[in-house]
Parts: structure tokens; sequence; C-alpha cells
DNA sequence: TTTAAATTCTACCTAAAGGTAGTAATTGAT
DNA sequence: ATCAATTACTACCTTTAGGTAGAATTTAAA
């Protein structure tokens, strides 16, 4: 009952370059060292976030990473949704799944709320929301 | 963000068994097939749910299983336990953990909220409530 | 006492998540 | 032109979750 390690590196990452863009462009170095997470499998990360144009990428000397688009503009839904670890409309509490109003099991009704609170949180906030100075990330 | 198969498939199927039982003892056959379990699966499932002494086995012919305890007395969060799946005091979002009042990330908060409310989901709803009838498992 | 239906045990297999290694391509600075 | 710092690509490795196979053990009934 988690975030996948990946989901959770890619929005620390993304927060990480929402805040610190403006000084510099970031490189996958500084990236891994401040957010502690192994280098190699960063750059792989990084690439995913590319081609998903949440990033740009700078190649050569001197080059890095900065966000495409405003980070107000990017959910976190959106980041979880490209490592398939949003909670979707049919997220199922025991993986029956495709219950309705008259069969469901004795839990659905109470996974309703927090499952709603959930695809709330991931869909109201944004890049630029948990980049906020003070807030760890 | 879901509760793993094993998990899922521990709750219902002593949820099943909490039905059944008082008709005739459950065989991990019926189990299986009533619950579209893999036979081979479950009674992997089934010597772990004997060992932490949820349910009692009938070994040899007309074999089976029964529930140990009265099916009020075990907790979704009991089963989930077992299975290294409940939600900690200290589950954390991001993975960074560790945080306190003064140094958290953004969502902490909002996140603080619909935790408490899986918490308690899984803490105060037992296998009997999730095994009444007309309920699907 | 044999048999068949059941659980239990040990060992293995497969797929996915998480992570690593090495090299090629790009590019600013010297 | 060369070099060093950087991203991109391809391929592999390790761990964990999920699942399978087969034989051993137990026991009621014929
Ligand atoms: S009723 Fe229960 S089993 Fe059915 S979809 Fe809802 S949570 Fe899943
Ligand atoms: S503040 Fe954020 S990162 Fe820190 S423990 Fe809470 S959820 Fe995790």
């Amino acid at each position: 009952m988690r975030l996948n390690s990946t989901s959770q590196y890619a929005i620390r990452i993304l927060s990480y370059i929402a805040r610190k863009q403006d000084e510099h462009i970031l490189s996958a170095h500084e990236l891994s060292e401040a957010l502690n997470i192994p280098y190699k499998f960063l750059t792989k990360i990084m690439t995913k976030l590319v081609k998903a144009e949440f990033v740009e990428s700078v190649r050569g000397r001197d080059g890095g990473f900065r966000l495409k688009d405003d980070p107000e503009k990017i959910s976190i839904d959106d980041v979880l949704n490209l490592f398939n670890d949003s909670i979707k409309e049919e997220q199922c509490l025991l993986g029956i799944g495709a219950c309705d109003t008259h069969c469901k099991c004795a839990m659905h009704d109470q996974w309703m709320k927090p499952k709603l609170l959930i695809q709330k949180l991931f869909r109201e906030s944004s890049i630029k929301d948990i980049s906020k100075k003070g807030s760890k990330i």
C-alpha cells in the first residue's frame, strides 16, 4: 500500500528541478547526490521524463535538465500516470472489481472515502505546490 | 497503490470460510474454485494462515480448514500484517520518511487524512463484517 | 489393509520492480 | 582538433511477488 519507488523518485526529481532551475541547470550528478537516488537509475528515469515531455534535456558539456512546462501545470497524478501508479476510478480494494451498487463487498463504501481523497490529493497537487521553499523533497 | 494479491486473496479466503463453515468444512479445492485462486498458490497461503493461527486445518480425507477464532476477532489489519501489507504509522508518501512537524513535504498533512481513514478502515473491519450475507467476497 | 481424498513440505519457475555496467553520441571550452 | 563533461542507448543483473510441480503425510471409509 504505497507508491512505487520510481514514482516517488520522479516526484522528488521534478520538485527539486522546479525549485532550483532558476539558479542553474540541473545535471544528473547533482540530482543523484542531492536526492540520494542511484545515479544510473536516475538517468533511466530522466530519459522517461524527457520522452514524456515533463522535462527537456541539454546534451553535452554543461548540459542537464530543466522543466519543459510551468511546474504548476504538472500534477502529481500526471507523473503517477507515467509510471502506472495512479489511483483509477475502478481501483478495487479486494481485487474482484466490476462490482455494482447491488453487489459489492462490505468494505466498498468505506473504501470510497480514502480513495477519493487520495485521487483528489494527486490531481490537485502540482509540482509547484510540493516544491515550495521550506518543504522537504 | 494497492493491496498485494496475496493479502487480497487471504481476506477473501477468510471471509468465505467464515460464511460457509457452519455448513461444512472447507477444502482447498472448494476454496480454489469458489474464489478463483490458483490451487497451488492457495494451499501455500493456507499454510501461512494455519501457522499464524487464523485457521486450523483438519488433515486427511474429509479434511479442510475452519477458523480458529470467531470471525469478529480477526481484523483486516491482522491479516495484512501477516503479509507485511498494512499501513504503518510512519508510512510515508514520498519515501523520505523521518520528517517532523518543522520539516515536511508539502503533501504530508493532506496525506494524513486518507492514511488515517485507511488505517481506521483496516483496524475496525473484521472478517465477520466483510463476510456478511449478500456482500461479494 | 488398501485406497482415495485431503493437507504439508521442499523445491523450483516466471514476471515485474529495482538497479547496474559499459559504451555511444553530443557539445562547450581549451 | 582534442578533451572532458554531459545525456542517450543497449543490455544485463538482483530481488521480490506471484505461481507451479511433485512427492510425503495423514486419515476416514470401503
Ligand atoms: S465492492 Fe469490494 S470487491 Fe467489489 S469493486 Fe468494490 S472494493 Fe472491489
Ligand atoms: S513530510 Fe512527506 S516525505 Fe516527509 S514523512 Fe511526511 S509524507 Fe514522507
